[in-house]
DNA sequence: GTCTATACGTTGATAGAC
DNA sequence: GTCTATCAACGTATAGAC
């Protein structure tokens, strides 16, 4: 794995894989990931990335086909991760407790990740055009699914009838929250860098309000 | 007012004010705001901007210094227009009415003035270092006087004893979200664009689920 | 005040030697 | 496979005519 976002084949498609290949592939990655956090797309400069990873820049066009390949490897990198860690929520699955699960795995996702966040958060803003060739029907039926296992625990009588789609909206922009904006975070509140503990307690902040927010009570209550 | 985020004296300080400078500055603002909220600051040229006004791209150098400058004026724009929405929230308040209201400014400002919005969480992923000249004293102390409301309201028994810092990045991330991340809602729900009433309907989903999750009783029940 | 012309660095991308 | 040399296009910024 490269870092932050571990890379696994995101390479540009039917390439062999050498050894001297892959992990040359990985530090490119890992480098421009760096750069298309802060930077978004446009603003970021292939040649500042080569001099990062301390290659001619020449390579960066060998390995990834240009610009908008090596930021589409980034992206497929980042969505693979974020597939592998979401499969929770089932109907089946106690309210209370997978609502606080879930939570707690975005936290830990913005607090492992925040790069990965980031770029995602740029992109988004930027229209999420190059996002459509990763979101296929898949990805709306995910979203209704999860919105269709809500309504299943409101018809029940588990949780308040709140719409769905907009928990799941306040959960994403919540957890979030704390990977694209701690620049703003740490400045408001002082500090240099966001601690584990401080996603910790944010996370518990989070899993009490919205939990309490909708009807349920904690799982270790 | 240009647009979106109304341009007040945004210029570099101290200039005359003639009629036709001040209508080119706040065209010039207002087709700086457009590409700074797409591809950030480094990602934006001047170029592009002083085609969109109509302009020769001297004279976006004429009326601001450099690109920096122009930035700095489009950000003081957003900064002041924060400012002056948000004076709410003092200790007499009633806590339910005043959360609420603070919900519903805070999704209104998300309708009205998403660019301003989109410009605003670009800076702040990217590290936010330009805000530091902006973010003076008086920010951390509004930040702590706002806290200090909520520690207020606990402290009377009006509230659940919620850790007020992440309660108030709670309210922004969640409200800020349905500016910054509307693309990729469009797309999940396969809407074309958010209407006035999906933020009304978004805005009473928050109210509901943060009154009830910490503990108050909405001001209409 | 306004705009044309231009200076000069950086960009993404490629050709071709090794 | 790797890297040097180079290209044309675009970046910000300015000089100077009107």
């Amino acid at each position: 794995m490269t870092f932050d976002v571990p890379a696994h084949s995101a390479t540009s498609a039917g390439k062999p894989a050498g050894r001297i290949r892959q992990k040359n592939e990985e530090a490119i990655i890992k480098a421009a990931e760096e750069e298309f956090a802060r930077h978004g797309f446009k603003g970021t400069s292939m040649n500042t990335i080569a001099q990062t990873v301390g290659l001619p820049k020449a390579n960066l066009h060998y390995y990834f086909n240009n610009k908008l390949g090596l930021y589409l490897a980034v992206l497929s990198n980042i969505l693979e991760l974020w597939d592998s860690t979401f499969n929770t929520l089932t109907v089946d699955d106690d309210p209370a407790e997978a609502l606080a699960g879930y939570i707690r795995a975005k936290m830990e996702f913005s607090r492992r990740y925040p790069k990965a966040s980031r770029i995602f958060a740029m992109e988004v803003i930027s229209g999420g055009e190059c996002l459509s060739q990763f979101f296929n029907q898949d990805y709306q039926s995910w979203f209704r699914g999860r919105a269709a296992v809500f309504q299943a625990w409101i018809a029940a009588g588990k949780m308040d009838p709140i719409d769905p789609v907009h928990l799941i909206f306040l959960l994403w922009g919540s957890t979030q929250h704390y990977a694209d904006f701690a620049s703003q975070i740490c400045r408001v509140t002082g500090r240099s860098r966001l601690t584990k503990q401080d996603f910790a307690e944010a996370g518990d902040n989070l899993v009490r309000i919205i939990l309490k927010g909708c009807g349920l009570t904690p799982p270790t209550a």
